[in-house]
DNA sequence: TATGCACTCTGTAGCAACTACAGGGTCAAG
DNA sequence: CTTGACCCTGTAGTTGCTACAGAGTGCATA
């Protein structure tokens, strides 16, 4: 399939396609007379885990890693096991990070009562720190 | 102050002071005989308010616009509540998203019980997205 | 006085992970 | 034979910084 196939069948940008065989975590394809990029089987199945491994939040170091272990069937699984441990435990502190942000977000949108620039507690509160309640 | 001084002050990094600068969300203050910015209050509290926005998730575009309404005391306060509001519930979706990935990653991750990489659960998972449970 | 060290200056390049061109070539249909 | 959809390479832009290199300044100590 040519990269246009491709693209669609994996829901990937054709650029972000180009992109990860420079930085080579897709392998280079076999060419067209007309030096088009001609994929099979292996490539969109690859490339599918990349992306899902990319939804999922994976860095691309992450990915290659990944791959690697993949590629290689017989290495240990604890090394996978650990990336994605890794990774649940950034994305949970991210989450709990975030419910503060929102938190102190709801409470500095909350006291708004219209009005002029002078007056508004948005901007008095972005100005001010201490009157958080949550550190951030 | 000299910028060390307003960057002890406010906890930003020297570089990251010059490139406020530069991108015209500080304005560019005095300099002494020898050439180094001197800052008064006025530059302090701008970067106070910039920091703390940017910590609560802001964007510099975001910021520019609130900035430019403190400017303005007599401006409509409902421009700082929309764009508050907005990047609120922008916060919202992310967790909302981010929660929906970590129960994906829960349960990838909980499946690992050890052994060789072709064996490996959390590869498999990774390389096919129709095990997944919830969009994203 | 020399010299060492902390501080500051400008300008440029790098990071992640793409995305967006510009300026060309290829191919099938009408 | 030309139109339009596709493909190619190479480079530059995005966001919000961060990290130098190479130079000048200011103050204390030997």
């Amino acid at each position: 399939m040519k990269i246009g196939e491709l693209s669609r069948a994996t829901g990937t940008n054709i650029e972000t396609i180009r992109y990860y065989e420079r930085i080579g975590l897709l392998p280079a394809p076999d060419r067209t007379a007309a030096n088009y990029r001609s994929y099979g089987a292996a490539h969109r199945s690859r490339l599918s885990f990349v992306r899902h491994s990319r939804e999922l939040g994976f860095t691309i170091e992450e990915i290659r890693s990944l791959l690697d272990l993949s590629d290689d069937p017989a290495r240990d699984c604890g090394e996978a096991d650990r990336i994605a441990t890794a990774h649940l435990e950034q994305v949970e502190a991210k989450i709990a990070q975030l419910t503060l942000l929102r938190d102190e977000l709801a409470r500095i949108v909350g006291r708004c009562r219209g009005g002029v620039a002078a007056d508004c507690r948005v901007i008095e509160a972005l100005g001010d720190h201490s009157r958080c309640e949550n550190p951030h």
